[in-house]
DNA sequence: CTGAAAGCGCTTACAG
DNA sequence: CTGAAAGCGCTTACAG
């Protein structure tokens, strides 16, 4: 592969002057310019990254280390870092932990390794030394959808809060009084922050939420359907399930399918993190969407201007309950005090 | 951040020694491998992967460039592949090219200034001069999924032939003959080879498949949508649509619910590709799964053999049927010659 | 077993 | 405007 030496010795210049028309530095001849970009041309050179990084410090790439890429969400949020990374002309490499804390410290490691020129990450659990040595060493960082509290570190995530007091007042207007929630790992933030808000939303409405409502998942479909089950076998089953995530609602369904129930007449589903498959399953199901995409832009625009020298900012943007048909329909059971009208499906929480 | 120097310092070695240890170079004495050992502790320290891969030539890297990672296939496919590269000693970086010719290019580009050791992609397109000349000049290289005709690289890909052939039969044991697909890009060879092998299996059953029924699609959920509107205004319409990919199979789904139709009833519908939403659709929809992670795992093989000069091996891996509702109980339509048991939904193609 | 030195491909003060 | 030279952090023949 052609080297810069290459291209210089084909233009008959220096390598220093190579490299100043690469970098777009003023000072050059236009007749050098022209030179060098023909011989770059006939070469077919590529100027190597690698070596520039080394020189420059700066690899232009940063690193993204999620809990779980097959979960639609994720995806969804990896791509949108992807797009607003390539406008600010990053690369993004994208270490996937797969809910496994030493697989993500195997990614941070790498990406480190590698000397990304920052890392967003969305903490599978509490934090390792690992991370938190990297965030304190001064490596660029900012938490995105998971935190870990007392890190000096900016969060970009969704404020589901008011999401859920919506989902609690519509469950409640519906007659359900009996609900469980499947949630996530207490060692994550929105593991222990769903089930927080589900539990005030519920204590508004003078609603209880025994122990034996609250089963532990582990944001994988696996864990929704173990849980179910336990659920189901209870002397008392919960009237409403509610899905601490996407891939557990997954699990939940598959395992009140396998005993023949019916969703909404025998037990009522909902989840947190909505996707386009809930909008053709049987029935439809009541979600909670984020704005991923938002999210993810958000997320990137912090980081590089943490990278780049300007102050970056925490954000938090509301997320909103999307009504369908998995947790009944109004009139079903209490009348309904305020009914949803059948023609705007989507309810719009006020942030 | 501490540089090899620095351990040498506080190891009272020189820098050839530490990089011998931390290579495992079998000539130091054990004296000098603790004391490195201890200052490498000491100091935190960590070795610069980008002055290792320019020394080096080699960065441990693969690049994967697929279509679409929102698309629940490639996502599995890029999952399978960083677990078989991680155990075999390299990272993944991926490209997501959205099935946008040039932001493939742009991944390639990207991906090839960064001194990957190997390339794993799935075409979007015929192939740019980019992707060819690459591959030419002796990049080390490979197809999964799609692939470049006239191209020297190896292809692991799923051969659906079969399974294609298992579907159209049971489509038409159950009474159906007017059967359309949504194709994918005919630039793709995915794209065109659905498309023929449901035309031969239609026509080893004397079934016709006029160009109204065949819709151009490009993979991606509004295409399923757009093409199925057209099949249902046209006067005649289809008893059944095949969606080449599981996001246009969502498109169709989309399009079928929106006009108020049920499947099967007024329409069935078949996709390839399956995933776990399938089981949960309304109906349950028949697919035809890939042995994904297998892919996945015999791709990175395959490249890994090249770039450590072992003769890398092309594979082709069968696809098989999985009979769901939405196509039609056996019994609705025509008899069922040799009806599906209801016990096992699963129906194997044999290879 | 060990170290001094060259060199991977770049960028960038420093002189001119 | 231009080039010679230093140096980024490593690895690896080459001598000893």
């Amino acid at each position: 592969m052609a080297s810069i030496k290459d291209v210089a010795a084909e233009a008959g210049v220096s390598v220093a002057t190579v490299s100043r028309v690469l970098n777009g530095h003023p000072s050059v001849s236009a007749d050098a310019r022209a030179r060098v970009l023909a011989a770059v041309e006939a070469l077919g050179y590529r100027p190597n990254a690698v070596a520039r990084s080394l020189r420059t410090d700066e690899t232009r790439t940063l690193g993204l280390v999620i809990s779980d890429v097959m979960n639609p969400y994720f995806t969804e949020l990896a791509r949108s870092v992807e797009e607003e990374a390539r406008a600010l002309g990053y690369s993004v490499v994208i270490g996937n932990a797969d809910e496994r804390p030493e697989l993500q410290d195997h990614h941070v490691r790498t990406l480190l390794d590698r000397r990304i020129d920052g890392l967003l990450v969305s903490p599978t659990d509490g934090g390792s030394p690992l991370m938190l040595d990297a965030a304190r060493a001064g490596t660029p960082m900012v938490f995105v959808d998971r935190w870990i509290p007392g890190v000096d570190v900016p969060v970009v995530r969704a404020d589901g809060r008011a999401a859920v007091r919506d989902l609690v007042a519509h469950l409640h207007r519906l007659g359900h009084r009996r609900l469980a929630i499947i949630a996530g790992p207490a060692a994550t933030t929105t593991g222990s922050e769903r089930v927080e808000a589900f539990r005030e939303a519920l204590a508004e409405f003078g609603l209880p939420l025994p122990d034996v409502c609250i089963g532990q998942g582990d944001f994988q479909a696996e864990s929704g359907r173990r849980v179910t089950e336990r659920f189901l076998d209870l002397p008392e089953p919960p009237e409403v399930v509610f899905a601490a995530d996407n891939l557990m609602a997954l699990g939940a369904l598959d395992a009140v399918r396998a005993r023949g129930l019916r969703i909404p007449d025998d037990i009522a589903l909902a989840a947190f993190d909505d996707i386009p498959w809930f909008v053709h399953t049987d029935p439809p199901i009541t979600a909670i969407a984020q704005p991923t995409g938002e999210l993810g832009r958000a997320a990137v625009r912090a980081l590089v201007d943490r990278i780049e020298g300007r102050p970056p900012q925490s954000v938090a943007l509301p997320a909103r309950l999307v009504v369908r048909r998995s947790c009944g329909e109004p009139g079903e059971g209490t009348p309904a005090q305020s009914p949803v009208p059948a023609q705007s499906p989507v309810q719009r929480s006020k942030p």
